[in-house]
RNA sequence: GGGCGAAUAGCUCAGCUUGGUCAGAGCGCCUGCCUUACACGCAGGAUGUCGGGGGUUCGAAUCCCUCUUCGCCCACCA
């Protein structure tokens, strides 16, 4: 224990030893309050459920910040003495985890279909064994002290229970249902997505306008983004008020290419502004169309095979083709049929599936969809009751929007990795009961005749909904249940505020009658210097983890805590690390010699105060420089406290490092010295206070920065590597500290030493000249402002006590005579620097110059309009 | 098409709710220092018509209007 400690902060000589020994004092895991257990009353708990991340996920920057910003609250409510759960787990990620298997699938040359359902979901078991959560390892290195004995994964068979449960309930309380509906078709991973998942994206497209022959003779031009889709034309609409078309409503046309007559409707969900007017309805292929084709019994002609290739619903020579090159080919022909009156240029937007990039197509298809209305009222109630407010605020209003216009939810896909839907169809003729259950049906509760299961798995957000209550024992009536829900806040960022964030406000209603946490807090993305977000496929990602490496963790963690304010952006360069990340290692490196300093001068005698106050008054032992510490301490405290309440991380950094930095290293740490050293007395009343102020300023930095801190702190007089600063108590406000005299005073100091020093530097005159008694090579005047300026910071700890009171009644500190004869004072009433007053004075005349001319041109106005 | 946010030193950003004492921080840059905790440091210094324009006010980075430029969210204009 007594090993030196080295002058450069090595992390790496800490951390992970650290991170063992919380792990194995178990200080990371929530305790359940115990009623009659005598522990006193309990505070209540305080809980935060983490968004879990994809298992098969490595970590990247986003994970570093929602995790850091986390585990920050977590650990200031925890030395605040709240218990305090930080809830992690896995998410299965269906379509996400798929593809990864089905990847490492293609590099054998075997696709999912070779290997059969049970044996593929086998094998991606399999590899999610043996990947093992290596994320939540991960996030061990930037510190998280999660609670790990409770992590969950969401396709543990618990979370199954949950899954069902719910499930069978909605399906009971019908809502949840079976349809035919136009869904987001991802043609490449073969399954359907919600309307969430199919990213919205502007893109520069074309409008084709083609002419349809009429069949009583003439052309009506319809305008397309997508011609391909005419070959699954029903109809061509017009709106009902359109005169241009009126009479054609009704009559005929032929669709060109597919050659099939097809009716002109009148529907007004037609925009006659745009375009022509006159627009083709594919049902199959098209939202709009699809409500179209419904309001006038038109048939759905389903043109595509799921990987969106043309069927053999459409002419012999477009069969197979792809979607687009079949796009090619309809213009090209249309082209040469003549039928194709212009083109022009179209921006529109286009889906995205949001896990591979593909284009969506819109299909018609039969799928599982949950009834949101019903669930949402709760969930807009709770924001408009305030149950539920969002940091930043206006993202209420955001998820009020959606709340509102809520659609609902597609929750059926046609993935093998996932929960499977309990659904079971009878398959004897003449029965085809379905039936929704929570055990598993080997046959028909009707008939008892054979079932099959529905083939589709559940959308993964549907297991990741209940995970506020599912991960603590629900459906059951655990004590960790009773304990942990409801929960406190929400971290997250933006983009899943829909994702999983209304979502789970909308189950916690539902199921447990209020909502999962009272605060979302969503904070911003972290993007590249061009304001790009990081991403794998651009390559402009900054690894944490090399982060964690190269600087600490405590680098990467002050960083994005001090860089970002609430409801902003985090901007990095993940071509210049150093820049980025220094700051935090050099004030790494900054506590760490503090620390140094003052643990290796706590050798002499220490007196030990019981308080720094005697019946409220500061004790006539405590200097100037101590009192002033003490207040600035307090004030540190307040402000750090405030911040982390109010969720501005950034702004308690600032203080705290401004603290440490500027306050105790800068200034009371040099003020100390000489009664340290011996030199003056009053050095064991200096121990105490030293002592006391940087632990305090360990303890309030120590949600940030808590490998450092707890590295430091273990090592303070009577501490021992079982002590830990978790479990110290949250720095105490003391209003008695505040002391403003001796704030004014010492900032006077402050102010007497910089302007002694500003004089120094604009005449020349290097410090270390004035070793020789006061022989100068400069003006011998400033020989004064030497001595004063080497004394006072010698004796910064004496001046309490009032100095010699000159003739004209000021106590001077400090005097300065300049070469042209004038003198500046430095004294307790004032320092008065020659140059700030001079400018304050012009300010001040600047200032009623214009006032005076203002006036005068009011009166000048006033006398105008009476004129007038 | 609606809604929202941002524009402050070379860079990344605070400050704006509650107008004056706020023009700030860190990095970078310049000068001088290896002063026995720290050169990942210390002490000084330069740099901004607070996006443009207008308004309210004795006074605006801060409130109002407008323009410009970026960004985000929502939306079934084919």
């Amino acid at each position: 224990m007594t090993e030196p400690l080295a002058p450069q902060y090595d992390p790496s000589r800490i951390e992970a030893d650290l991170y063992r020994r919380w792990v194995e004092a178990g200080l990371f895991e929530a305790r359940r309050p115990r009623p009659g257990r005598g522990r006193g009353r309990a505070a209540s708990p305080y809980v935060i459920m983490m968004p879990p991340p994809n298992v098969t996920s490595v970590l990247h920057m986003g994970h570093g910040l929602n995790n850091t910003i986390q585990d920050v609250l977590i650990r200031f409510e925890r030395m605040r003495g709240r218990e305090a759960l930080w809830l992690p787990g896995t998410d299965h990620a269906g379509i996400a985890t798929q593809n990864v298997v089905e990847r490492i699938l293609a590099r054998e040359g075997k696709t999912r279909f070779d290997l059969g359902r049970e044996a593929f979901v086998e094998r991606v078991w399999a590899f999610v064994r043996e990947t093992g959560a290596a994320i939540l390892d991960q996030l061990k290195a930037i510190g998280a002290s999660a609670d790990w004995s409770r992590t969950y994964f969401t396709l543990d068979p618990r979370m199954s229970r949950a899954v069902r449960e719910v499930f069978v309930r909605l399906y009971e309380k019908g809502l949840i249902y079976r349809g035919n509906y136009i869904i987001n078709w991802c043609p490449r991973c073969l399954t359907a997505l919600s309307n969430e998942e199919a990213e919205k994206e502007e893109q520069d497209g074309r409008l084709w306008h083609v002419r349809y022959p009429l069949e009583r003779g003439g052309h009506l031009v319809v305008a397309t983004t997508r011609p391909e889709t005419m070959l699954g034309d029903t109809a061509v609409a017009v709106h009902p008020d359109d005169a241009r078309y009126r009479e054609l409503v009704g009559t005929m046309v032929r669709l060109p290419l597919a050659e099939r007559p097809i009716p002109i409707v009148a529907d007004p969900g037609v925009d006659p502004e745009f375009g022509t007017g006159a627009v083709k309805v594919t049902p199959a292929h098209d939202p709009l169309d699809f409500e179209i084709g419904r309001r006038h019994g038109l048939p759905a002609l389903d043109v595509m095979t799921p990987d969106a290739r043309m069927n053999d619903d459409v002419p012999e020579r477009f069969r197979g083709l792809d979607r687009f090159e079949a796009r090619k080919r309809v213009v090209e022909e249309l082209e040469r049929l003549g039928l194709l009156e212009r083109v022009e240029a179209h921006r529109h937007a286009v889906g995205r599936c949001y896990r591979c990039d593909t284009v969506v197509e819109p299909r018609l298809s039969e799928q599982w969809f949950v009834r949101m209305k019903p669930l949402a009222e709760p969930a807009l109630a709770a924001y408009r009751t305030g149950k539920l407010r969002f940091i930043p605020e206006r993202r209420g209003e955001e998820y009020a929007q959606w709340m509102e216009n809520i659609r609902d939810w597609c929750i059926s896909r046609q993935l093998w990795w996932g929960h499977r839907i309990p659904v079971w169809y009878c398959e004897r003729p003449g029965c085809g009961k379905v039936t929704a259950s929570r055990e598993d049906l080997t046959a028909c509760p009707g008939c008892g005749g054979p079932v099959r299961q529905d083939e589709d798995v559940l959308d993964t957000w549907f297991s990741s909904w209940l995970v506020p209550f599912s991960s603590l024992g629900w459906p059951d009536r655990t004590p960790d249940l009773a304990a942990f829900y409801p929960g406190d806040v929400l971290v997250t960022a933006p983009e899943i505020l829909f994702f999983w964030v209304a979502r789970m406000v909308m189950a916690g209603c539902e199921f447990m009658g209020e909502p999962p946490f009272h605060t979302v807090y969503l904070h911003g993305t972290v993007r590249d210097t061009q304001h790009r977000k990081m991403s794998k496929s651009l390559g402009n990602g900054i690894d944490p983890l090399e982060v964690v490496g190269r600087y600490g963790a405590d680098a990467l963690r002050y960083t994005v805590v001090a860089g970002m304010a609430v409801g902003t952006d985090l901007i990095l360069d993940p071509k210049d690390l150093e820049t980025s990340f220094a700051p935090g290692r050099n004030f790494a490196n900054k506590l760490w010699n503090a620390g140094r300093f003052i643990l290796s001068n706590l050798d002499g005698p220490v007196r030990p105060l019981p308080s720094f106050y005697r019946d409220g008054r500061p004790s006539p032992e405590l200097t100037l420089a101590d009192r002033w510490i003490i207040a600035r301490c307090e004030r540190a405290v307040v402000e750090a406290t405030e911040a982390y309440e109010r969720f501005r991380l950034n702004e308690a950094a600032n203080a705290i490092y401004h603290f440490i930095w500027s306050d105790l290293a800068d200034w009371y740490i040099e003020a100390i010295k000489p009664r340290l050293y011996g030199d003056v007395p009053g050095g064991e009343v200096a121990r105490a206070v030293v002592t006391q102020v940087f632990d305090v300023a360990l303890r309030l930095l120590h949600p940030i920065m808590p490998f450092i801190t707890e590295a430091l702190w273990q090592r303070l007089p009577g501490r021992s590597a079982r002590s830990s600063i978790m479990r110290a108590p949250w720095p105490r406000s003391d209003r008695r500290a505040e002391d403003p005299a001796a704030l004014r005073e010492f900032e006077l100091l402050q102010e007497a030493v910089s302007a002694i020093r500003s004089i120094r530097a604009e005449y020349g005159v290097a410090p270390g000249q004035q070793v020789e008694a006061g022989v100068t090579p400069g003006p011998s005047p400033f020989r004064h402002v030497f001595a004063a300026e080497w004394e006072l910071l010698r004796r910064l700890a004496k001046v309490a006590s009032p100095a010699p009171v000159d003739g004209d009644g000021r106590r001077s500190v400090a005097t300065a005579v300049l070469s042209d004869g004038s003198e500046v004072f430095v004294s307790l009433e004032g320092a008065i620097d020659i140059r700030r007053e001079c400018s304050r004075l012009n300010a001040e005349r600047q200032r009623l110059l214009a006032l005076i001319e203002s006036q005068e041109k009011k009166l000048r106005n006033e006398q105008f309009v009476t004129r007038a």
